[in-house]
DNA sequence: GCAAAAGTGTTCACACTACACCCATGC
DNA sequence: GCATGGGTGTAGTGTGAACACTTTTGC
């Protein structure tokens, strides 16, 4: 009965990950300088293949901290690619993830060494096979996920102030949030911890720092009040 | 250069999937009686292996044709399972679809060579390796999908009642809606066409029925009016 | 004292909720 | 004539949108 499976071709699969993160008012997209052919010193997604005792999580999150020296970082699969024609060289399917970042925290070491760079996601370049097609849907999923469930401070610092979330969620939907609305909003939440230090860095009066608690949002959760932006 | 694909292990890559329909008031899956080892005999979803020169949605689309007859179908992938154990045979990662169909219309002569046979969702008995699992995250997504895109419809009959079309969504939802305001919610559609003709198989009155002009809907979205339910 | 960002408050309109009643028809 | 499902209307309410002013502080 084996046969039933072992008449059937094989296929490799590889893994490519949609890094963002948010530095300078921006979400960020981490490609690096693909370092073999095909398509050598083209700009592509961070990838690599699947091994034979992992499962696909495993594997990318193997192959971003391979890249940023990251773990533990929010990491979700999205789609995966399959056309025939998309290598050129040998068929591989690609099994897209993306994940959320701070940008302060990665290797720049290892980074640097991959020819790692950040780009605005509103100046993304031509990329590799359909990488650019990967990076329009992890979009897409960022800006649906984002709305129902607290992901968006995952890009975020520990501590951060109410009008850094706003440029956040700014950046994620491309449009600009009336700040009274936002923040009254963003104050309705009680998984929101206000400090009694101020952040300084953008305005002369300075802005409260604040706190994500989880358990806080658990526990709300348990008693079925979501979150919603 | 190529020695950098050639090392890496190739997979059987399995397509599976999830498809939907609606009758009696319920959302119905259609299972088959697995038809060979290992676990023949158990209940599955509608399967099969990817082709060498196929594309992962046109496998999809073989496979549900090859159980169903039918094309043309609104299908989406939603998510690929690929742990290491997941098939105790041949390790085989797993593209799973989910499939939207008129229960009326699929070839019930073939479905029924396959053993195959209508489920509720409500009730549905333990399926093979991680098929359970497949069809808890295609419902999740039809849920929230059917909220935002006006795919629901790709469940009903050409010509559907107001009522009908309630049903359904409280199948979908799992929960029920106040029919007052549910149709005063669906008359504000645009795209909605009511015709001059009355269904009686529910009721003596009878109901209006409608039908979804994919026309109007178009344009509606065009001019940035987008379905919400 | 002024520019620049942070913080707070009010009003208004619309959309969603929760309801109750009449209508048509087969039996 | 009555039970059953289909259709419509209305009042209240709460959330989101639009909008203006004061506060703090570095220069």
């Amino acid at each position: 009965m084996q046969d039933l499976y072992f008449k059937h071709p094989k296929f490799h699969v590889a893994l490519d990950c949609i890094i963002l993160g948010f530095d300078e008012n921006e979400l960020k997209l981490l490609l690096i300088k693909r370092g073999f052919e095909p398509e050598i010193g083209k700009w592509s997604l961070m990838g690599g293949f699947l091994g034979d005792q992992e499962s696909l999580d495993q594997a990318a999150r193997r192959v971003l901290k391979s890249l940023t020296g990251l773990t533990n970082v929010f990491m979700e699969q999205t789609y995966t690619y399959g056309t025939p024609e998309r290598d050129p060289v040998s068929r591989t399917l690609s099994v897209a993830y993306y994940a959320l970042i701070r940008t302060d925290l990665y290797d720049q070491q290892v980074a640097a060494n991959y020819g790692a760079k950040w780009f605005s996601i509103n100046d993304i370049p031509a990329l590799i096979f359909d990488h650019n097609q990967m990076v329009k849907q992890a979009l897409e999923m960022l800006q649906l996920k984002s709305k129902t469930k607290p992901i968006g401070f995952e890009l975020l610092p520990e501590r951060f102030t109410i009008p850094q979330i706003r440029k956040l969620y700014e950046a994620i939907d491309r449009q600009e949030l009336d700040h009274r609305n936002f923040s009254k909003k963003v104050k309705a939440m009680p998984w929101l911890k206000k400090l009694d230090i101020k952040d300084k860095s953008n305005s002369k009066k300075g802005a409260y720092l604040y706190e994500f608690d989880p358990i806080i949002y658990k526990r709300q959760q348990a008693d079925g009040i979501n979150f919603s932006i």
